[in-house]
DNA sequence: CTGAAAGCGCTTACAG
DNA sequence: CTGAAAGCGCTTACAG
């Protein structure tokens, strides 16, 4: 089954509401320039002197003037198109992910459109739903993950923006956050409260996240000269379930962790099921910590500590990015780009009890 | 704190992107009128003779027509802005909401702005908050629930939606699905599976949803000849946490319940922390049931049996109705809609197996 | 590198 | 009840 819907965006600002607004015409006599040269200058066409361009910016500052994207749209005939490609069927991203799509898409007068598709769909399926007129892709995990996804949008020809996967390739983006080194932070922080016997659950392998934020952990453990027990490193398959059996498994063990790092939120919930399915209290006889800051983080109780990744910015900044390319296909751009996240200590972990 | 975001949209048919699209003029001449007569049929003034109305919507059938919404806004100066005033902390919601939002907003080419307010607001701050400049207001539970907002929008004149609260009131309009009906359906599903000892968890009793739910789950139990057992009736606050504490207590009680009616999703999914904890297994020892279908509900295990919102639905109704009561404010309309919910049978309800 | 002209597809305001 | 004219604020394509 395949969910489609087309969002249009057009943003104008209306704090001036009845008042004239200013226009392209007003900046351009306070510029003493013609209105096609600030209308290039708003283009970031790179063929206007320097000069005439910080004049033109300047007068755009001084009269606070923002382009009336309806009038761009009309006379440029057409609206590009950008597709962001959801998958996730746990959809707790989806809010955030549109929010800063769609803020973007406003601000530069781009339509939006969300295409939901099945996580495990097949290339092959895939490649039918991708539609022509799109001028854009924008593909956040698990999507991202599929097998063969970035060989697709390659030979398609989509510029396109991979999201939290950390990995570069052809002409695509890839904006995510650095999965290696916050899941060390993480690694660390428990540490420094004390655990010594702590444990992973590992996300499905075929992830890059998965991999990316066990090697996280690995190092943080070597970095402080942590023993790394291979018995307190599990894997799940990013679900609650997956994380409740995984933490039933690590509970039941001769010689139980003090701590569980679990590789996303919906397995830490989990985690909290199987703690007090033993009977037991989080955080005073195990801690618990997840990944993602994802609804369900502050659902449960208690609350995780988690580390929070700014979803919606990737999206803003990714619609931005593929602004620009479309714009203009030859520029040299960075290729990967790692926005910054943030460990949130909740009450889900603390120092050890029992020794 | 406050997070604002303006969120304009619009939307043209892509398909033919290349092709010169069909306009207004080609459904003139193909109708035989004038464009200002396309025009005026299309935005629903109702001047036009009927007989010319009815040939112009031939034409725009015919040819597949569908306005630029670009132009129209260029053209009108301006675009009337629809405000979603957003304020449940648990943002689950928030997702399916702007979904349909959109959606609709997209189709008849308004703007949307999303705004977020703390869910314990007071009405002096909200009204400090609210931005003259808006055309109309959508406001979802639990802001509709704020005693006096609904004075406060009578007062200030703003055409507003209510979602989900089921009362009428003034000019505004209610959208929402038949709480009391769908309670009392949940509760003769579980009645149905041969539970005697149902109990129920209500929300918090400033709430309509909450008292309606109650009502339905009350009367769904009295219509059963089943006796209401006032013990297994206890106050929530539609929190996970609060769900859990009274779980525990109903679980210690002398005579338990066989089955827990939770008034929302997160007090359900609590609840099943509170079984988990008694060492007992859901279904099987005691079936758990809950309300809204958020997201929550397929992330714990087992999946929760539930009520389905039609939240996408919702939002894109309010949009649609917003529209026409700002075009043509003296209009008759209906104060409230109801919308069609579903019982979503899943996991955590079996028949009882102990008696 | 910069500008003057024409036009994008609608709606407003004014006539009839 | 219907139409002819002008214009919304930009960008395209063509000159210089």
């Amino acid at each position: 089954m395949l969910i489609n819907s087309l969002l249009g965006i057009f943003v104008t600002d209306k704090k001036e509401r009845g008042k004239p607004s200013i226009t392209l015409i007003d900046v351009a006599k306070h510029a003493g320039v013609s209105p096609m040269t600030v209308s290039r200058v708003l283009n970031n066409l790179s063929i206007v002197k320097s000069a005439t361009k910080e004049k033109v910016l300047a007068s755009v500052a001084a009269l606070d003037y923002s382009p009336n994207q309806a009038a761009r749209s009309l006379a440029s005939g057409g609206t590009t198109q950008i597709c962001l490609l959801y998958g996730n069927p746990s959809s707790a991203y989806l809010g955030e992910l549109l929010v800063g799509a769609l803020e973007a898409v406003g601000k530069h007068g781009l339509q939006l459109i969300v295409n939901r598709v099945p996580s495990d769909i097949s290339i092959e399926e895939l490649q039918k739903n991708l539609d022509s007129s799109w001028d854009g892709l924008i593909i956040p995990a698990p999507i991202s993950d599929l097998e063969g996804i970035r060989r697709l949008v390659e030979e398609e020809g989509f510029p396109t923006v991979f999201l939290e996967c950390g990995e570069v390739s052809g002409r695509a983006h890839d904006i995510g956050i650095d999965d290696y080194q916050a899941s060390k932070d993480m690694t660390e922080y428990l540490i420094s409260l004390g655990h010594r016997r702590i444990a992973f659950i590992q996300g499905p392998p075929n992830h890059r996240t998965s991999t990316m934020r066990l090697s996280g952990f690995h190092d943080g453990l070597a970095d402080a000269d942590v023993e790394v027990d291979k018995e307190l490193i599990v894997e799940g398959a990013f679900t609650y379930r997956s994380g409740m059996q995984a933490g039933l498994n690590l509970l039941e063990a001769s010689n139980p962790p003090t701590a569980i790092f679990a590789g996303n939120d919906d397995m830490a919930a989990g985690v909290l099921a199987a703690v007090s399915e033993k009977g037991l209290k989080v955080p005073k006889d195990v801690s618990v910590v997840g990944f993602d800051d994802s609804p369900i983080a502050t659902t449960v109780w208690p609350h995780l500590t988690t580390i929070r990744q700014p979803l919606a910015e990737m999206t803003e900044y990714a619609v931005r990015l593929l602004s620009e390319v479309i714009k203009e296909p030859g520029k040299q751009m960075k290729k990967t780009h790692l926005l910054e996240y943030s460990l949130q200590m909740r009450d889900s972990a603390c120092p050890p009890t029992k020794t």
